[in-house]
DNA sequence: AACACGGGGAC
DNA sequence: GTCCCAGTGTT
């Protein structure tokens, strides 16, 4: 077993600061929002980053600039315009904290995106991530990132035993990243270690031979790396059972808005319903569409099943299609519902269930 | 402190 | 299937 040279992260600090530099130099990959310190460009990167990876995000970043160009766009944009450029990318709080972050901007700020942190953190969907990000790498202020990147490759480089997913932990994170942040290249620095955990300090295997800091990791010279972070266990996802319908009268079909808050808040789907396990599926969409939609629809056929899962649960949903063939069915449905023509769907943003939803029905309507 | 909140990539 | 991602808001 040959010795490897290992330095004591804090008797190098500069050093250790100038290696990460010089390697993020060389291999900072070319992503979208990297073309400028437009800060609006850098919040909207920041926002859709949430819990999202770089690949997901990089079409919706492209997108969204067309659409809302600037924070004055965004800000007098209608909501529903705000959740379809965001349709597919989850968290949809996100979509609409930011659009009131827009209107506080012009509100609060005269339409200026504020470079001072207790401002800027103030807004709506900003937390400490997203300050220290927008501040450090648009305005080159001197705040410390903490995300899911930095708290890996700090777990590792410093052996941190402190569980990575544990709430309570974060201010240990935050203080080390504090400590060896390069406070005269704070936004580089930053992306160096994002970028670091992102393309060689990776979750499963580290590329530890590949690290431009490999000589300052005590996880490494410990040969700990590949067991830190310590991670809590996570818990059991249950299984919800739900029944949907897509009522249909001629071209037309039943839509509902989801309550503004909560889950897939302020989205649209077709009507839907829980049951029991134990509950014939068909009955429980008799008695939905009686409830509702009142009668007239005599033919029910099922269209087939969608399963999603989310973060604490999993659904499989059985949908039917309901048809009034022979009277019309009442015009007006419950009050968040209303009638559309099939080919309006696709101005309305959906959930990734619905638009499996949609799917099937284009199939069942149109089989080509 | 614990939980709610989407969807997808990697394995 | 599991893990986990450039996190934030609510209770
Ligand atoms: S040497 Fe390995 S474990 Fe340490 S920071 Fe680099 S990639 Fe991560």
């Amino acid at each position: 077993m040959p010795k490897t040279t290992f330095f004591k992260i804090t008797a190098r600090l500069p050093r250790f600061r100038a290696d990460l530099l010089t390697w993020y130099a060389a291999h900072r990959r070319p992503l979208p929002w990297r073309q400028s310190r437009d800060p609006y460009r850098i919040w909207v990167s920041e926002v859709m980053l949430q819990q999202t990876q770089v690949a997901t995000v990089i079409p919706y970043f492209e997108k969204w600039l067309q659409v809302f160009p600037d924070i004055a766009a965004l800000a007098t944009a209608p909501i529903d315009q705000v959740l379809k450029s965001w349709e597919g990318l989850g968290y949809y709080s996100r979509a609409r904290n930011f659009h009131r972050a827009a209107g506080e901007v012009v509100a609060r700020h005269n339409g200026e995106i504020p470079r001072d942190y207790a401002a800027f953190r103030a807004l709506s969907g900003v937390g400490d991530y997203t300050a220290a990000a927008v501040l450090s790498i648009a305005f080159g202020l001197p705040y410390a990132v903490v995300d899911g990147n930095v708290k890996r490759v700090l777990a590792r480089l410093l052996v941190l035993e402190a569980a990575a997913n544990d709430p309570g932990a974060k201010i240990l994170f935050q203080e080390k990243a504090d400590q060896i942040l390069d406070r005269n290249h704070p936004g580089d620095f930053n992306q160096a270690l994002m970028e670091l955990g992102a393309t060689v300090c990776k979750p499963r295997t580290p590329d530890c031979p590949g690290c431009p800091v490999r000589v300052y990791c005590a996880g490494l010279h410990g040969q700990m790396q590949t067991q830190l972070p310590n991670r809590l266990a996570a818990k059991k996802t249950p299984l919800k059972h739900q029944v949907a319908v897509v009522p249909l009268w001629e071209n037309q079909v039943v839509i509902r808005r989801r309550p503004a808050q909560g889950l897939l808040g302020g989205l649209w789907e077709f009507p839907v319903v829980e049951r029991a396990e134990t509950e014939p599926a068909k009955r429980v969409v008799g008695d939905l569409l009686n409830s509702e939609f009142g009668p007239g629809f005599d033919r029910l056929t099922p269209l087939g099943t969608v399963k999603h899962a989310y973060t604490h649960f999993k659904i499989e949903v059985s949908v039917f299609l309901a048809e009034a063939t022979d009277s019309a069915p009442r015009s007006t449905v419950s009050e968040n519902g209303k009638w559309i023509n099939i080919s309006e769907l696709e101005t309305y943003p959906f959930s990734k269930y619905n638009l499996r939803i949609i799917e099937l029905l284009r199939k069942h309507l149109d089989p080509s």
